[in-house]
DNA sequence: CCGTATAAATTTGTCAACAAAAAAAATTTC
DNA sequence: GAAATTTTTTTTGTTGACAAATTTATACGG
């Protein structure tokens, strides 16, 4: 993956940047870095422990990824959506996302069902236990999971990038309580994988993506609502 | 674009990794850049006249997408897809673009709809002409192009990639005549876009991509062939 | 007290030098 | 003459230093 191989296999105590990209990735599906979070280059090299070139690198990356925003002579700083891109990045998740589904129906093996479904019963778990940060990132991390099933490391790179995009929009847009997915909309995906119904998995996934997006959009125009009582308030 | 932006809209002399990575790109469609070939620092520094650092850099986002092979101690390669990596490219292709073409068709205006056109005049008139390179380079622009008319830059990003990857992989396993795409399928997908049959442009899509995969495992085919004779002259 | 202007400190961008590894060339040996 | 070994050259990876820009802090004047 990434296209960066070393010749030999020797244990690799300093991270390289794929290593730092997830963590970043990881922390940002969690909501630990917020969008517009600043990312000083000298802090982060204290947090991963490498030099300042491994950390450029780095961001470059997770800016080529649309995770990050560089701005030249200012710093790096996790990304802000625009309203626009939120419906792009839908967009694309609605495009994507239930063919990824459709392929790893017919992919799925038992054991890649029973892992699913291990996870999905995690996912409960924290949601039952209120640990909202673990639920949060347990909702994103089953899109990944499922699209890791599809076998296509194109199609899982791309939705882990959607996936994490989304976080920031729901932490931007969402009211406070949204999360990522709903854990029941889940079950029903993975019933429909289980028994091998490709398309009904298919039409389950759009039906979920269009379910979150709604949310987000509601909460958009309740955030309006609130302006426009400021703005007559002040007459 | 990139999440990478400058303060001022300064007049850029020096090329940045974005258009340092858009040329590679080009080089590698137009076939000028087959796999396999070694990209020397040194010698890319003095291709766009700027320093090492910002080569790296570029050299760094091209190996995040797939199109170079970064090899420590080594230097970079272009990639070199495996078969399977060329059925996963495939597979990627068939799963996103015919949607692109969905979103394409509903959102295209008169005016997309006349620029595709004259590209695609440009298409018939390099093959006529026997202009080769052109006529690579435009049918694998025309995927672009349309990918451009939807107004997701996520899809054309992805699509761009896949796009270019697909070109390695038809100079490594395509026959000698292969190009990216038959022009008389663009125009069928261009009527489609035109009446505005979001469906039947999807379905061309999906057509188009599998005849293009079809070709590759046919000449390939052909290449196991010349090996087995080789081997059993040996003996 | 607040806004503005100046100065200090921090942060980012770039370059050059150096170390380590690999590739190429020359030498030796059979 | 060919294969193996050593030496030289080239190329890559990393670090540190320095310049440029921005941010923060400080001083000044209304």
């Amino acid at each position: 993956m990434l296209g960066i191989s070393e010749t030999q296999g020797s244990t690799n105590d300093s991270l390289d940047e794929e290593a730092i990209v997830d963590r970043i990735y990881e922390a940002v599906i969690e909501r630990q870095l917020p969008a517009g979070t600043k990312l000083s280059e000298t802090a982060l090299c204290d947090a991963f422990g490498v030099g300042r070139m491994r950390i450029r690198r780095s961001l470059l990356l997770l800016a080529s990824r649309n995770i990050v925003d560089l701005q030249s002579n200012r710093g790096a700083y996790i990304a802000s959506p625009t309203q626009d891109e939120a419906r792009e990045v839908f967009q694309a998740r609605r495009a994507i996302e239930p063919n990824v589904c459709r392929i790893a129906t017919e992919q799925a093996t038992t054991d890649d069902v029973d892992l699913l479904a291990d996870h999905l019963n995690n996912e409960h778990a924290a949601h039952s236990a209120g640990d909202r940060r673990l639920a949060i990132r347990l909702s994103g991390l089953f899109h990944v999971k499922l699209s890791e099933i599809s076998g296509n490391s194109i199609l899982t790179r791309t939705v882990k990038e959607l996936v994490t995009r989304t976080s920031l929009i729901i932490g931007l847009f969402g009211a406070a309580g949204t999360e990522n997915c709903r854990a029941d909309e889940h079950s029903k995906l993975l019933t429909a994988i289980r028994v091998g119904e490709s398309a009904e998995a298919a039409e389950q996934m759009i039906a979920h993506l269009r379910h979150i997006e709604s949310q987000i959009y509601l909460s958009t125009d309740q955030k309006r609502a609130v302006d426009l009582v400021e703005i007559f308030g002040k007459k």
